[in-house]
DNA sequence: CATAATATGTGAATATATTCACAAAGCAAA
DNA sequence: TTTGCTTTGTGAATATATTCACATATTATG
């Protein structure tokens, strides 16, 4: 019913009416919210008919309304928790981020090989893969963030999925093999900077 | 000529490429990127095809040739240079993160408004943004990365491209307006992170 | 040299996503 | 209550992306 490229687009959706209720706003309307997210007033319209979500005729859309459907149809009225692997660069920064309970979740441990890392520097516990599923048994944890360096992602990605993982969000620049029924999503921070190169180029030349 | 899809089609197939090379190949084939890349086989050719790179109809692909092809299309033989503003959890990770020389990139200057963090601790030199314009004209710096605090985010922005910044890589969850001629690429992964949520959550009713 | 096998390359068909164009609803004001 | 303005809601048209189906080139082999 929802498709990916709507779920992206309901949470700038998401975004945006936070923002524009935190400015004390109560209604709003497409061309206010395709303002706010770049996202066409049809297109925005469309959306929201398609997930039965009604504004008024000239009113526009109330905005506690319409979060509150958004909260519906992300489902999730409970708080999810999550685990991070790998305490690298880019781990140890995540371990710190402090918007997890913003968007109900909660981080609840992280693991790392070295033991040396395994230490109470962190806010969270850090553990050895080992006790993966004792982590993922006890707090019901189905969605991991994977920080770990390229070399060792698939082996830590099917390790993660034989325990019982089914959303991976993964740092490592390789196309993670996993069955059909994993979600994995990628952020590669080296091809999003090279994309800018790579057109900021082109607008010199042109 | 090239779209911003194939953008990040060519990234993976480079990435896939430079793999395969590793492993010791010398030519691959349709089928073989396709698996190792997920995409298929048929609009790989399409995106070669039209691209102008062309292989053998029954050797393949020469990965060196294609390497070297991609190369050309991607532009920017020359090391770019590339700044980064703010260094909290993540810009911290970002500034000792070693792997911009492998992309033909070069960070080469942070900035940040509290004056405690402009200190030699870090790999490279740290300014106050009042500095910005001096080291985008020193460096010809054309791309920042931004991982500024949500509020700060627009100001910031405005600032890079006022002064020349062409391209941002945007950490903030929040749209950034700024002229047609800048580019901007977001990550966001609590975004990220919610779309997993959402998709296991899905999985789990049915 | 003929034949079989394998991959590429591509026009046509299909699928997907977005915009256009406009009717219908709702509010405001005369 | 009538008129006019605003904004939603949506079928149809368009644009974009991907796959199908198959002709064509290339190599290997008997």
């Amino acid at each position: 019913m929802v498709n990916l490229l709507q779920t992206r687009r309901l949470q700038r959706y998401r975004m945006a009416l936070l923002r524009l209720k935190k400015m004390g706003l109560q209604k709003t309307f497409s061309h206010s919210l395709s303002e706010e997210t770049g996202i066409s007033a049809v297109l925005i319209r469309k959306d929201f008919s398609q997930l039965g979500i009604r504004g008024r005729r000239r009113g526009g859309y109330n905005i506690d309304r319409l979060l509150e459907q958004l909260k519906l149809i992300f489902g999730s009225e409970k708080e999810q928790n999550v685990i991070l692997v790998g305490l690298g660069n880019i781990g140890s920064a995540l371990v710190k981020y402090e918007g997890y309970r913003q968007g109900n979740m909660n981080l609840v441990a992280a693991f790392d090989i070295d033991p040396a890392k395994r230490t109470r520097r962190y806010q969270v516990p850090v553990y050895s893969l080992e006790n993966l599923r004792d982590v993922t048994d006890t707090f019901d944890v189905s969605v991991a963030i994977m920080a770990v360096p390229e070399f060792s992602a698939q082996e830590t990605a099917s390790y993660l999925v034989e325990n019982g993982i089914k959303g991976i969000l993964n740092f490592a620049p390789v196309l993670l093999k996993v069955p059909d029924h994993v979600l994995v999503n990628n952020i590669n921070v080296m091809v999003e900077l090279e994309r800018l190169m790579y057109h900021t180029g082109i607008k010199q030349k042109a």
